[in-house]
RNA sequence: GUGGGCGUAGCUCAGUUGGUCAGUAGCGCCAGGUUGUGGCCCUGGAGGUCAUGGGUUCGAGUCCCAUCGCUCACCCCA
């Protein structure tokens, strides 16, 4: 029976990672000059890290986590999201006490047990940043840049940048009494899903997508009413600063994230090609979340982004870059006798940094030739006896379709020059 | 977890109302047309239990059911 990638799963290939490796590389850069620092988080966590962080009553921690029993018996969970990794270490290693404000960014594979579709997988992979300690609005605005500065980076561009507040814990909860006097009358009218909703986390049912619950919704009062002084003059501080960096966003005050430790800012980048999942990257400033992890009161803000769905919008939008995984030399080899001689002028050239590709099998050189054009090879090096015996080497170029014979102790040089 | 669509060679797919239907298809792969030379062209070749298991029928890739897989959407999210 023929084994395949677990459903959701996928394999990247070369091809493939070649395009990783690149967005990997902008994202990189881009942290490096914001003077972010990386942070390893293991990929598997005890389970009530996830379950006291994100929430007991969220989607991801009630239904989409791939939770085991280790052989001691503990309850050990494959990470669903980066931020409370990243705040679990931040607090395990103090690092609080090394600088004021700590800024970090993370780059790799999380889980979640959904069904896929297009652009959700069960293992995906994110890139994020946490700065904890740094209460300004000015950070949640530098934040909000940074990743619209990746996607302009890496050649994206219709990308919507949608911001709201959520306020903090006090005027959210006023708010939320609002709005439940408001829905509850009308509960009967509004969707089976809603219902639901209303009663587990009401702010929810304002991102609805069922026409009769906007109806409802769009008269009920709205969340930017309701924020605090602190909520309002920050968010309105954030929106100053991204108006002055000329950072383009829109107010989208249905805009609710899913996870219960945002507070004040909230911000999603979506692309609209890309169907039903169309967010990117998503975040929000989360000030209530290190304590309830068990730190002194820290405030938070960070985002995390999709790297399969940033693929597949360069994909969508032609902004894929060429990239060549080809070798710069193939070399041929006829007959036995040389077939030592080539391994070593093979090792040789790999040891000067030139990628090389050896025949191994003793083919015909015909055959040798059409493998080098097709791995698209720069240029064909030719060792049979002959050149054996004369210490020297047969040189193509195969874009020109020039070749000369040289002595080997000038190969290494005139290769350099040929590749330019 | 719920619903829709799909499942024929490595890939992209033909395959007519069930009766040589298993394809001379394209690309790819291998070999040959050159004794030591690619890209174009020509010739030949390998490769499929038509996802799997039942059923209907004289007869099923073609109809029905189930299972599995893929896919899209809902939920939710990156």
């Amino acid at each position: 029976m023929k084994i395949n990638a677990p459903k959701g799963t996928q394999d990247i290939l070369p091809e493939q990672a070649l395009i990783w490796q690149w967005v990997e590389k902008q994202v990189r850069e881009v942290f490096r000059v914001y003077n972010y620092g990386e942070v390893r988080t293991p990929i598997f966590e005890h389970t009530e890290l996830f379950a006291r962080g994100i929430g007991e009553t969220t989607d991801i921690v009630e239904k989409e986590m791939y939770t085991f029993l280790d052989q001691g018996g503990r309850s050990i969970t494959l990470r669903p999201e980066g931020t409370a990794s990243v705040v679990r270490a931040f607090l395990e290693h103090n690092l609080a006490a090394k600088t004021g404000v700590t800024k970090l960014f993370y780059f790799g594979p999380m889980f979640r047990q959904e069904k896929p579709q297009a652009g959700r997988f069960r293992q995906f992979h994110q890139f994020g940043v946490e700065v904890l300690g740094e209460n300004s609005p000015l950070i949640d605005a530098e934040v909000i840049a940074m990743a619209t500065e990746i996607y302009r980076r890496l050649g994206l561009d219709a990308l919507e940048v949608r911001l709201n507040s959520v306020g903090c814990p006090v005027c959210r909860a006023n708010y939320r009494q609002a709005l439940l006097d408001h829905l509850t009358p009308r509960s009967g009218e509004l969707c089976a899903s809603c219902q639901r909703r209303l009663v587990q986390n009401p702010l929810r049912v304002l991102d609805c997508k069922s026409p009769v619950c906007q109806g409802i919704t769009a008269e009920a009062p709205q969340l930017d009413q309701y924020l605090c002084e602190d909520c309002a003059s920050h968010f309105a501080a954030v929106r100053r600063y991204l108006d002055a960096m000329g950072v383009v966003y829109m107010i989208d005050s249905r805009l609710v994230r899913g996870l219960d430790y945002y507070t004040k800012t909230v911000f999603e980048v979506v692309y609209q090609g890309l169907g039903a999942q169309n967010a990117v990257c998503g975040g929000g400033r989360y000030d209530g979340l290190v304590q309830q992890c068990g730190g002194p009161p820290t405030p938070g803000i960070g985002f995390a982004a999709g790297v399969e769905r940033l693929i597949i919008t360069l994909e969508k939008q032609g902004k894929l870059p060429e990239l060549s995984g080809a070798p710069q030399v193939y070399l041929s080899v006829l007959g036995d006798a040389p077939k030592l001689k080539a391994f070593e002028i093979a090792q040789n050239l790999r040891a000067q940094g030139i990628r090389t590709e050896l025949e191994y099998a003793g083919r015909s050189l015909k055959a040798q030739m059409k493998t080098a054009d097709k791995l698209n090879a720069a240029l064909v090096l030719i060792l049979g006896e002959d050149e054996l015996a004369r210490e020297t080497i047969v040189l193509r170029n195969m874009k020109k379709g020039e070749q000369r014979e040289v002595p080997w102790r000038e190969l290494v040089t005139v290769i350099q020059e040929e590749l330019g």
